[in-house]
DNA sequence: AACTAGTTATAAG
DNA sequence: TCTTATAAATAGT
């Protein structure tokens, strides 16, 4: 007779496993589980899927169909395009919601091009003024006007700053050398999983590394 | 003899599903299956987790540990606090993280702090040279000078603005009435998915419904 | 990293 | 949806 080498899969109970070991095998052995569902879901279903987890070790993990890296990489690199860059090997969907994000886009960008033009406009209008004699008055006024502009732009900045950082750190990526969130750019290599990302190759990745230049 | 009222499960190849209706019960059964998955790792390794699909259709689901909707929902509204409010379940990892991504923060903020002060006196200068006469040539070069700044802070708006925007995508949002997006804001309800926001408790939605108000 | 046996997910109806 | 039989994922060794 043969031994039994094993009692088999037993049943556990889904709460943190306090064993480190045991914990870090677990991890390894269901992010794979969950990453091959993932892929299974975007391949069967023609779907786009992204996941995105952390290592116990803190360590950023991902998968996305059909790239989560373009995504990314558009994201921080700030190309204005909102073409993907990727063949649409999903259904049609897709390209209503493009659309009416290119239509939303414009809208944005009509936006501040129009509190441009406003800011423009009062800034001649103080150089008219001006030469209308009624400096004192018409100076403040339009100082105050100004700041009152400028400062909406600070905060709608501010806001909008707030929104990409906090993103980014969703995303997830390493700081080496803080400086201008502007400058940053996608840097690829170090730790990148070729192993999950050539059994899924859709997309997976053991980390997107970013670092600011 | 009972009747075999199934073949049970049979071995599928995973690729796209061509009968639609097929397709979606298998979306419907396997995006379960994925978020499901995704919990149980959060849950044992005491991990973060994300995960957003889109269905057949083009509806965007999600899934988040400790939860996603709080990120989203920050990210949208614009709080200004990185705290993420959520206790930490996981390790210590994260705060080192947290604590380079405050200064990226700061060094942020006061970048456009900054900018502000530098228009702001600029405005000022205009204001006193104008009460010194040289009005006509300075009120150019101040114009210039100013609108020079404007069209920064335009261009800079404009890629941070893209970059809401194609996140926003991703994170896939309704897009209804299309306005400013700075008047976005979070919508619950509608679709919500209770049924497995009650399964798994760290956070699951059929969508964060979004929508311009 | 491999094995095994009991558990879980799911294709089909 | 709900059921059932089977495929697939995985806990413990």
């Amino acid at each position: 007779m043969v031994k039994k080498s094993s009692k088999g899969r037993q049943k556990i109970e889904i709460k943190r496993i306090n064993d480190e070991a045991v914990r870090q095998v677990t991890f390894s052995k269901r992010r794979s589980g969950v990453f091959k569902k993932a892929s299974e879901l975007s391949i069967l279903c023609g779907v786009k899927t992204c996941v995105i987890v952390f290592s116990p070790a803190g360590k950023p993990y991902s998968f996305g169909h059909p790239n989560i890296e373009s995504v990314i990489n558009g994201v921080l690199t700030g190309d204005t395009s909102l073409n993907l860059g990727e063949p649409d090997v999903n259904l049609g969907i897709v390209d209503s919601r493009r659309v009416s994000k290119v239509q939303e886009y414009n809208h944005q960008y009509n936006y501040f091009s129009n509190l441009l033009d406003s800011l423009k406009r009062q800034t001649e209008a103080l150089q008219v003024s001006t030469e209308e004699t009624e400096r004192e008055a018409l100076g403040m006024s339009i100082d105050k006007i100004g700041l009152y502009e400028l400062q909406r732009l600070h905060a709608r900045m501010y806001l909008l700053k707030n929104n990409v950082i906090k993103q980014a750190i969703e995303l997830s990526m390493n700081t080496s050398s803080p400086t201008s969130i502007f400058d940053w750019n996608l840097v690829r290599g170090g730790h990148f999983n070729h192993y999950a990302a050539a059994i899924y190759p859709h997309g997976c990745g053991s980390v997107i590394g970013y670092r600011f230049l």
